[in-house]
DNA sequence: TGCTATTATATGATTAGTCCTATATAATAT
DNA sequence: ATATTATATAGGACTAATCATATAATAGCA
């Protein structure tokens, strides 16, 4: 499970409560694995009874207490484990495509709707990929070193050229429909 | 929900039963929406209480009776208000690259390891994806009209040219990775 | 002769994840 | 003065999907 040994990766840093860590998910990988604030919680439950981490519990003043979560050696073994570990094949699951895969009962401009929609989604999901890095420099550089800098960079470096060449394609698309590529409706059904 | 559509989508070509369907997923949407059968079957109960298909059960000689739905002008009608609909943003989940954000702590050469593992698994996706075409173009043409073949093409050649970006940026970074770009480990934990 | 694949439908159990809500205090913003 | 945000944990209900299994006849293969 991707959620479990990600918890682990971000414990191995540095011990961090169930608040911390949605935080440093949400700066950091949320953009390729979000991650749900109770669900964070729970899987941090079952770290504990699986012996991969354990919790020492803080008392403050005037707020609730801090669950603070630390690998223990057979956590780190875990971590160790699953990094070097081939994954099962990727889910891919793009729900637009099987709009555009239905398409053919639409107007051609029903059709260039649909992708102008899935192109400014795109777009607004790069910008916020460009300023992933402002905003989470100074968490990036207070917990990791420069090697792990450089690979917190590289995931995102992946998603913005894969971003890239999705909008590129979509573009061209959208070009090739309005030179009407595509066949007419034949005759009209519904 | 998108399986839900997606059915719709193939019934509004022609009646089918859950096994038909499975059929057809699994030759022409599974790259990018795969269909479990005993979802499929679920669903099917689901759309039919919703009134958007209808069922007809036909009775075989020596076979199990086949329940061939059918849609309903409800169905018509969601069908195409789902097509022209901005859906919510897509899920992103990359488990790999949760791999490579967490992977500072191992090895280079360990790292390496792990892009020539995505690697592979794309080429083997990129080699199926090549040979969909061939395996499913009979199918295409007994059911779609040439304007419905255009948009199931499209959905195909957009997967394969984001696969091959990204097989692109894996062998890039290989290329980098071999010339050390990375910055080395400081000091040894664990 | 026995094994597997094909046709056809369906249920049970489980998993991973989302959304909503509860609780309680302090600080900040309008 | 009031509302929202931040800090901090956690449970209930639900959803979409997977995996395994059951049933039952026929056809093809080794």
């Amino acid at each position: 499970m991707t959620l479990e040994h990600a918890i682990l990766g971000f414990l191995y840093y540095i011990p961090l409560t169930g608040y911390d860590l949605k935080k440093a998910f949400d700066a950091s990988v949320q953009h390729f694995w979000p991650a749900d604030q109770s669900q964070i919680y729970r899987t941090l439950a079952r770290l504990t009874e699986q012996g991969w981490v354990e919790v020492q519990v803080v008392q403050q003043e005037n707020r609730p207490p801090r669950h603070v979560y630390s690998l223990t050696q057979a956590g780190r073994e875990e971590l160790r484990r699953w990094l070097t570990t081939e994954l099962p094949p990727e889910e891919i699951r793009v729900p637009w495509l099987v709009q555009v895969f239905f398409s053919g009962q639409l107007s051609d401009e029903e059709i260039l709707a649909t992708f102008e929609r899935v192109a400014n989604q795109l777009r607004a999901r790069l910008e916020r990929a460009h300023r992933i890095p402002e905003d989470s420099t100074a968490y990036i550089e207070a917990i990791g070193s420069p090697r792990e800098s450089f690979f917190w960079m590289l995931t995102l470096d992946y998603r913005i050229k894969v971003m890239e060449a999705e909008l590129a394609w979509i573009e061209e698309t959208i070009q090739r429909l309005q030179h009407k590529e595509q066949p007419p409706a034949e005759k009209q059904r519904s």
